[in-house]
DNA sequence: CCATTAATTTAGT
DNA sequence: ACTAAATTAATGG
């Protein structure tokens, strides 16, 4: 390990520079889109951005929510470890959401782990400026009742399916969700590992690769490597279904 | 800097 | 559990 040692030329980096601006933000959430010019002017004073890399750890299940992460760009898995250590993964998070709602309201700790599965960029914002928000604007407080309305749904049915349906059932739920929640495509690239996809819906790593070369074999998907491509739609929604 | 090799991670059976 | 393939890190020039 080599520590730079520090002279009158090497400046200890500055971490002080704020968001530039809030107003001119493109990635702003549809809750933030509700706030007036004093008040994104608050957040721009109590907020920072950084960006993790893929792979890296965002947030440890069990540390204090000081600070929301708004997400602006990237893919998040948001996970759990069970008791045997094995992981659960509840949901993959895309672009313009918030982070750990759930964990702000509900209690001062994180109770998920946040991992960056693509690179990230993300504006972490004070806590105490975000209930400030809340409670002064409600067209804000509704947009954030919406998001996180919505995530419980989503959850809820795909947790539901987990525990009704069988693996072909699971795996068809699991690629029907990428394609139109996360990427919005027929096809898409995979962002994470088999062991993780297993981990998604529940399944051994060895179960979930055998399901995903049957549905190739019989046609309805396509799989090389990471990039998956739906090709017969029909019957991977028929498989969801049924079972 | 690039090339080679070693080590770790991942996929498939 | 084991093997092969792929990705990443370390080494040497």
């Amino acid at each position: 390990m080599i520590v730079a040692k520090l002279n009158s030329n090497m400046m200890i980096p500055d971490f002080s520079a704020k968001v530039n601006s809030c107003r001119d933000c493109k990635e702003k959430s549809c809750a933030a889109a509700t706030l007036h010019a004093n008040e994104l002017d608050q957040v721009r004073e109590n907020s920072r951005a950084t960006a993790f890399n893929k792979g890296d750890m965002m947030v440890h299940a069990g540390s204090m929510t000081s600070h929301i992460i708004y997400l602006k760009s990237g893919l998040v898995k948001e996970f759990v470890k069970g008791a045997n250590e094995k992981e659960q993964i509840l949901q993959i998070v895309s672009k313009f959401t918030y982070l750990g709602l759930p964990s702000l309201f509900g209690d001062r700790v994180n109770h998920y782990s946040y991992a960056a599965l693509t690179d990230v960029t993300v504006c972490y914002i004070d806590v105490n400026i975000f209930n400030q928000l809340i409670r002064a604007n409600g067209n804000f407080a509704f947009e954030i009742l919406i998001s996180v309305s919505r995530d419980s749904l989503n959850n809820f049915h795909r947790f539901m399916s987990q525990s009704q349906k069988k693996t072909f059932g699971r795996v068809a739920d699991a690629i029907i969700y990428f394609s139109k929640i996360i990427f919005e495509k027929e096809s898409f690239e995979l962002p994470f590992t088999r062991q993780e996809f297993a981990d998604l819906i529940g399944l051994s790593r060895e179960s979930a690769t055998r399901v995903l070369t049957k549905l190739k074999d019989d046609g309805i998907l396509s799989i090389d490597g990471r990039n998956i491509g739906i090709l017969n739609e029909e019957k991977l929604i028929q498989i969801s279904k049924h079972g």
